[in-house]
DNA sequence: CTGATTTCAGTAGTACTGAAATGC
DNA sequence: CGCATTTCAGTAATACTGAAATCA
């Protein structure tokens, strides 16, 4: 990636917008932004996560596993708090199986699911991995703790418009506060 | 994709940090957030613009040509302004020249350059394909334009300690809250 | 039978690396 | 020559569609 650009090419486009279509403007500039930030953030995260062989589609299913009662989740309900399609869940269990780090286990219950189970290694990888990710602040250092509440907060409002969850009971992120 | 789930994923990911690692549960849940949005938006955005054959990263450069004074750029500077790898920028002229979009030109000035060239279909579809996506807001439907504002803000700050661009000249129209 | 769960095969678009070709 | 620009070949990971297999 070219670093050090002299100007920043967002402000540039939405120069551009503000031109023609001012009352755009802002929107455009806005998902370029988050386009362009979840490029770097992910570019950082998985250059952290590359000495465990993980991707962060791979970490975040490992650490999923990691945190679960059992150490072990059918597919389904994987894919559910992922928040990703059955397929790209059974592709990535795929991987992390390959690299020793999950198994397959039959679901006793419901002989339809399949489980996976996270192994000894596993737990291993996702608290090593945990804490390289918490130590370079996931890529965030450069927003402090309130401001990382804000733009949460922000994005929830779109994630919500999107139908990513149902009316909520509690919100413990108070609105939108500048 | 999973449309309506009961609870909010992040929200949850969350509290089982602010069990662990209290200190790093809000840069967590802000990633997790601009992935799950970005994800959110193009796919929203690439609905929109699938009737016309484009991506959103193939719109984009189209847009860039479309602004453009000569109506023409060398691929090195489309690479510049669209944030993306060589390689890519090939790739993305390559599938708009299949579509009759743009037209590769030599430059007289200096022949190592090739310079992307928009047609007049590119300019029509690009023209038809902007008007729909302001329409929908960039799928931003949900922010006012001053939470876009706060949101690119935010994600500038991310962006800027990331060298996307050199310390800045004065401008008061790209300088956010701080 | 219906509906849910997972997998499989195949496709598309992106990002990247390393190397080549061309020309300043 | 060193350096810049673009392309090519190949790899990896993701997202998706449509269909199959299995079983509640």
């Amino acid at each position: 990636m070219t670093s050090g650009a002299p100007l920043d090419p967002i402000a540039e486009a939405r120069r551009q917008w503000l031109r023609r279509w001012p009352e755009h403007a802002e929107h455009m500039a806005a998902i370029t932004s988050v386009m362009r930030v979840q490029q770097i953030l992910l570019g950082e995260v998985e250059r952290a996560l590359k000495p465990y062989g993980l991707t962060f589609a791979s970490y975040e299913a490992l650490v999923l596993l990691h945190f679960s009662r059992a150490g072990r989740l059918p597919l389904g309900k994987m894919g559910e708090r992922l928040m990703v399609h059955p397929t790209s869940v059974t592709n990535t269990i795929d991987r992390l199986q390959a690299a020793g780090l999950v198994r397959r286990v039959a679901d006793p219950a419901d002989r339809r699911r399949v489980l996976a189970e996270i192994s000894e290694r596993g737990h291993e990888v996702a608290a090593a991995a945990t804490e390289v990710l918490n130590a370079i602040d996931f890529g965030l250092g450069a927003l402090a703790e309130p401001d990382a509440v804000t733009l949460s907060g922000l994005l929830r409002r779109i994630r919500r418009a999107a139908g990513d969850f149902g009316p909520e009971v509690a919100d413990p992120w108070t609105s939108t506060a500048h």
